[in-house]
DNA sequence: AATGAATGAGGCTTCATTCAT
DNA sequence: CATGAATGAAGCCTCATTCAT
């Protein structure tokens, strides 16, 4: 299709030259269509930053919830690795583009699109959660789920923005893991202690 | 004085409309200078960049050499204490302009200047350590020196770039210390079991 | 044609101001196009120079080469007469135009790309003399053909260059006849010598 | 003199650059003063330029009066000579700086100065030629040296500005006075025709 | 008198966007 | 729909000139 074409393009220059140095012509040069084209599909420059920053994120958040749902049911410790293994598997798989895209959604989303946009995660985590075949009813499903997509989001940013060599993946999901497995375990101690005393 | 004038100007700008889009003009401007000024001082735009970020990181290393530098004898845990507290302490204290710095670093030195800057740092670290009073004879100063900077720079650097609200200076100060001096410990049984074998 | 309305413009300004002081904005403003166009049509402000140069000389070869074409056959004298009076006739009758043109061509070009124009004019005479009917056979083409320009292009260009109001086209051909003509009177006695002895 | 070491950079760098790209800070640096001195001496960028040629055309006339002016008398045609010889000899010695300096010279003096410096040398062959020993009473001095210097000056910038590489000065004196003393002859023979008659 | 820091007009060029085909 | 020629705002930079020292 032709609009997946120009923000195939435009990730494309994204990553050889930097935002700021995109132009409308390099696009349509390189998504082989004419320069006015690009405006049919999108009204603007920005709009195809947003729209493709946009559209990669969902393809992001639908590939993890692919991996959250299953026929079968699971364990919270299988769903959070799955969860986990899919996130930072996509992002760190193509690490220089994510990084790209990750430092462009600063420079243009507002933090209200950007709150929006967590949200979408966050319920996508909450519900895969409540999924698990031992997810304990006292949670507060929302909060819980906030809090353990943020340690998941803030390993995995910074295994992607912080580090100049790409670390394994293994082993930031592993820290994952076991960051998020603790904050369950810290969570149940608190519920069982109020609950108990 | 003009030169500072027109850098602080610069960044300024760069805070508030990101690099590319800081004009010559916005920077004549805002520090209150006519535009052909600029090139009085600087012969280009990039240069204004380039001389700034440099500048703002010397006087950074100066903090950091200052904190080291005691009339009194101090330990070594003092010594990571000072230096860590006076490092972190002026990256967080500014928080968003040493961000804005450092990610323009990133884009516009190469990694050969980057290497050089980096190496003043582990200098400075290395001569700070070696004037503690119990610092290890046995310990290789140059290697040490660089890991223990290595360390301190990635922990600052996370706090800076990667979460988004500004993490407690306090508390940075802390993970550091407990980093470097376990590093330390590491290191000093190392070489107390290669000499003891 | 807009590549053509440009080198019009350009040449306009030229004969008023000057190359120094010809601004793209008033070519673009004298051709009725936009500022953008300029550089949809050259790549820079001496592009069009260069361009326009040549494209007029190529135009006056072109006028040249038409006049010793003819259907029927021709001596040798009339052939001189007619390629005199075209360039003398095409150059006097613009005289201020050529003159800047001229002068702007030392300015601009390489002695190289100078040497490649003066060899089409060149073969242009040569093919145009081969074709007199009375053409001595024992003539090296090449060698008179170029002493044969060079004379007609200095006389010429004297008259243009040097004079300060324009002389009369019709002696200026009458001289460029004598002495062409002369030269070769002296190239047939050379060879018929030559051949004698 | 600082004015002379100014006009000595300007032609220097005129030379090397061409007039439109001598800038005023090229000036102040190779006649090594300040650039506010500069605008001590001349009002302005264009003014050195005017002062320039007019200056050294005053020292070329200074040169040829010399020339003209002697103790012993002289016949015409050795004051012919004498002329051509200091004029020639001048232009040739530093023929491309008198290029330079003519072509200039076309761009900014109004047809009423270079009318005026034209009267200048007019009148110093006038009253050269009217000292020699044979002068004929019966020429119209005003018109007569107005014409011989007219030739001499058609000539000698020939000479200058034509050809490519310099000629060679006892060929373009002998030229030169063998056309002004066909000049003079001619000149009588009218005179005396008129007489006769 | 000599200096050069400061100035801003003006030149070249790029590029997002429009619009007629 | 698709195209790309045309446009002009806006950016960078140079340089003649002024003026306080």
């Amino acid at each position: 299709m032709t609009s997946r074409a120009i923000q195939d393009a435009f990730v494309l220059l994204l990553l050889e030259r930097g935002y700021e140095k995109v132009s409308m012509r390099h696009i349509a040069a390189v998504a082989g269509v004419g320069l006015g084209t690009l405006y049919q599909y999108f009204p603007g420059r920005d709009s195809i930053a947003a729209v493709t920053v946009r559209s990669r994120l969902r393809g992001l958040a639908a590939r993890v919830e692919e991996a959250g749902v299953a026929s079968s049911p699971r364990t919270l410790e299988q769903m959070v690795h799955a969860l986990a293994q899919a996130l930072v598997g996509t992002l760190l798989g193509q690490a220089a583009e994510w990084r790209a895209l990750f430092v462009l959604e600063r420079r243009i989303s507002s933090s209200e699109t950007y709150r929006e946009l967590y949200r979408q995660f966050v319920h996508l985590f909450r519900d895969a959660f409540a999924s698990a075949s031992d997810w304990p009813a006292e949670f507060d499903r929302e909060r819980v789920a906030l809090n353990a997509f943020s340690i998941v989001d803030a390993i995995a940013k910074h295994a992607l923005l912080v580090q100049e060599s790409c670390p394994d993946a293994g082993q930031v999901v592993e820290d994952v893991e076991c960051a998020v497995n603790g904050y369950f375990l810290l969570e149940r101690r608190k519920c069982g202690g109020a609950r108990t005393r």
